[in-house]
DNA sequence: GCCGTTTTCGGCCCGACTGTTTTCAGTCG
């Protein structure tokens, strides 16, 4: 969580360029956070967290940007933040202010920050005031009763720092995806079922597919005469724990698994992951978790809008905002306003002159805009590619005909290949790809050569009957291979030579934690050097909830696929499909899809169920701006053996 | 700190809710 790794990263030793790119952004990012920690001006930092998101979607060298001075043409980064940067690419050397600001500022308050309703100003004024630095001093001093005096303080606030505090240490501020959409369309559904709801959907970052989810934001429309009634009927619905406040058009809630009608329940989980996450407990205390829930309740010809404003993200909604006021117009959740009929009117008031809008294709086409996916609203270029008509057209489910990176019980799978296989096929899959555990991973039960081969010799049998019954279906033979020291396999040649493919993966995650990204990045270069090596599995080892990747510089893996692709090999990342992995992320996929690489979306299955996690990879798939050309799932077995025989 | 067919200063997205106030600051999305 915040607090980790808020340091300014140490210069490479082989410098220029002396920083990665997402190096750099991470330190604008650091800096932005620490600046309002300091009570700074709220504007300069709002220029730091766009030179941060800026650099963070940057698709070109930044080395390049740097020695060219082309960095400086870029809107949004002037001459402080130009020159701060080029001075840290070139040179090594961060500005003296940020090593002050990082020196300065307690590590606490930046921890203070994850707590519900406490933001910088009031950080800031109780460090100054009463010292406090650390949550637990925070909860020391609210506890002495010392909160409630303070100025502009009360009783109320002191004890929602308490609860903010309990609700901080008892459950993660953030849910996975998976549990967010459980939460979210299981709440959704009740909410359609109440008579009078005229339209309802589910918004925020659940619609928006983000890997984890801080709250479900859902949108109901409804005429002003249900209101009331909707109204009553939603705060009476089952699985509501608490009612956190109730004004005219928003209910704060906060829901627990008691909403679900057939208990709550987590299919099987791989040791590495269960392990990264809590242990056997995991179950329990993720089904004891709360999740709040904002539902805001506006009449149907707002709805759209609403809904586009409340499906985000902050950043697109101010672009889009930004391009509204470019048209004389003004846009917020009751609708498109245009500014001279709205003269002095606010908000609500001004509505009735709004443009019209059934759906958000509407609102977008008054913008000369094509509709925008949700899962591509978070400014990372969809305004400029929607003006310009030049969206994607994204993957889909119903495209994908099967995925190489799953696992039988000849490693720590639940299933055999008879029944993956069936799974694979009632799912409407072509093809199936098997890579247990290596050997070197006892954890996961990995196979020594003999087991591996022997079940080579079955998938052959089953793929020349399926053949000769003229079934469309077939088996491709893996390894999952353990990424041993240098950067070797976990087999011999000859045994990698009797394989379709490899995915090479870490799984010694402690002792790549503890190295810099230089040394992993090029530990993973080396193995993606050796040409048994087809696809780099979960690339940056991260759980989500449960621990941070190691340090790599996945770009520079990218980099090297897209060479040993231009000559004549095939390699491709994966996105681990896992809802506690997706791993790339999406923003990686973006840079995968420019480089002409492709990705793997990879179930990482243990389980004839756990097949069905692919849903979470081609959402992530689709956020990272996807289409079926660009991933390796859509592809035919016949192709893709066809590829892989490249090897 | 950034930006500019209202351009070198004065803006910078917009509104709801909460808790604290008696007109508003802080936080959130």
């Amino acid at each position: 969580m915040a607090g980790n790794g808020f340091k300014l990263p140490k210069a490479r030793p082989n410098g220029p360029p002396f920083f990665s790119r997402n190096q750099v952004a991470g330190v604008l990012h650091q800096v932005a956070v620490l600046l309002e920690l300091q009570g700074a001006n709220v504007f300069r930092v709002r220029s730091y967290q766009n030179g941060s998101r800026l650099l963070g979607t940057l698709t070109e060298d930044l080395h390049e940007l740097v020695v060219t001075g082309r960095l400086f043409e870029m809107k949004g980064i002037g001459k402080g933040l130009g020159s701060a940067l080029s001075q840290a690419i070139l040179e090594g050397e961060w500005p003296d202010d940020w090593h002050r600001l990082h020196n300065d500022t307690p590590h606490g308050l930046i921890e203070m920050l994850g707590i519900p309703g406490l933001g910088p100003k009031r950080i800031k004024l109780m460090h100054t005031e009463l010292g406090v630095d650390s949550i637990a001093k925070l909860k020391e001093v609210a506890e002495e009763g010392l909160i409630a005096p303070m100025k502009g303080f009360g009783k109320k606030t002191e004890q929602r720092m308490l609860d903010g505090i309990e609700l901080l240490s008892r459950f993660r501020a953030r849910r996975r995806l998976d549990i967010g959409l459980k939460y979210g369309s299981a709440f959704e559904q009740r909410i359609r079922e109440i008579p009078g709801v005229e339209r309802v959907q589910l918004a925020g970052s659940a619609r928006r597919r983000k890997e984890t989810i801080g709250d479900l934001d859902i949108v109901v429309g409804v005429t002003p005469e249900q209101h009331e009634n909707v109204a009553n009927s939603i705060l009476a619905l089952r699985g509501i724990a608490d009612v956190k406040g109730a004004g005219d058009s928003k209910i704060s809630l906060i829901l627990e698994a008691s909403i679900f009608e057939d208990g709550f329940s987590l299919g099987h989980l791989d040791a590495n992951v269960l392990q990264a996450i809590g242990g056997d407990d995991y179950e329990q205390l993720e089904s004891a978790g709360t999740i709040d829930a904002q539902v805001r309740l506006v009449p149907p010809e707002m709805f759209s809008f609403t809904l586009a404003y409340f499906t985000g993200s902050k950043e697109h909604n101010i672009a889009m905002r930004q391009r509204a006021i470019d048209r004389g117009l003004r846009l917020n959740e009751f609708g498109l306003i245009p500014e001279q009929k709205a003269g002095e009117l606010k908000g609500i008031e001004a509505a009735q002159f709004s443009l019209h809008a059934m759906t958000e294709e509407d609102i977008y086409a008054h913008l000369d805009m094509q509709w925008v996916a949700p899962e591509l609203r978070e400014d990372m270029g969809e305004m400029d590619a929607g003006s310009q008509q030049a969206l994607p057209q994204l993957l889909e489910l119903p495209s994908i005909k099967g995925a190489l990176h799953n696992h039988t019980v000849v490693s720590d799978g639940e299933a055999t290949l008879e029944q993956m296989a069936d799974a694979a096929q009632s799912l409407g899959w072509n093809w199936l790809g098997i890579a247990d555990h290596s050997p070197t991973l006892k954890i996961a039960n990995g196979a020594p050569a003999d087991r591996l081969l022997e079940q080579g010799q079955t998938i052959k049998q089953y793929n020349q009957k399926w053949a000769e019954d003229g079934v469309d279906f077939r088996l491709f033979h893996g390894v999952e291979s353990d990424i041993l020291s240098g950067g070797k396999l976990d087999h011999p040649d000859e045994v990698l030579k009797e394989l379709d493919y490899v995915v090479a993966s870490v799984h010694a995650v402690t002792k790549w934690r503890g190295r810099d990204e230089n040394e992993n990045t090029e530990e993973l270069l080396k193995v993606l050097e050796h040409p048994a090596t087809t696809i780099i599995g979960h690339p940056t080892g991260r759980i989500l909830q449960g621990r941070e990747g190691y340090e790599v510089d996945v770009y520079r893996i990218i980099d090297a696929m897209a060479e040993h692709i231009q000559d004549g090999k095939f390699k491709a990342i994966e996105l681990n499909a896992s809802p506690y992995r997706l791993d790339i992320d999406y923003r990686l996929c973006k840079y995968a899809k420019i480089s002409g690489v492709p990705v793997a979306i990879s179930p990482d299955a243990h389980s004839t169920r756990g097949l069905a996690d692919i849903q979470y990879g081609v959402m992530t798939a689709r956020k990272g701006w996807l289409d079926e050309t660009d991933v390796l799932n859509t592809m035919s077995g016949a192709s893709l053996a066809q590829q892989l025989a490249l090897q």
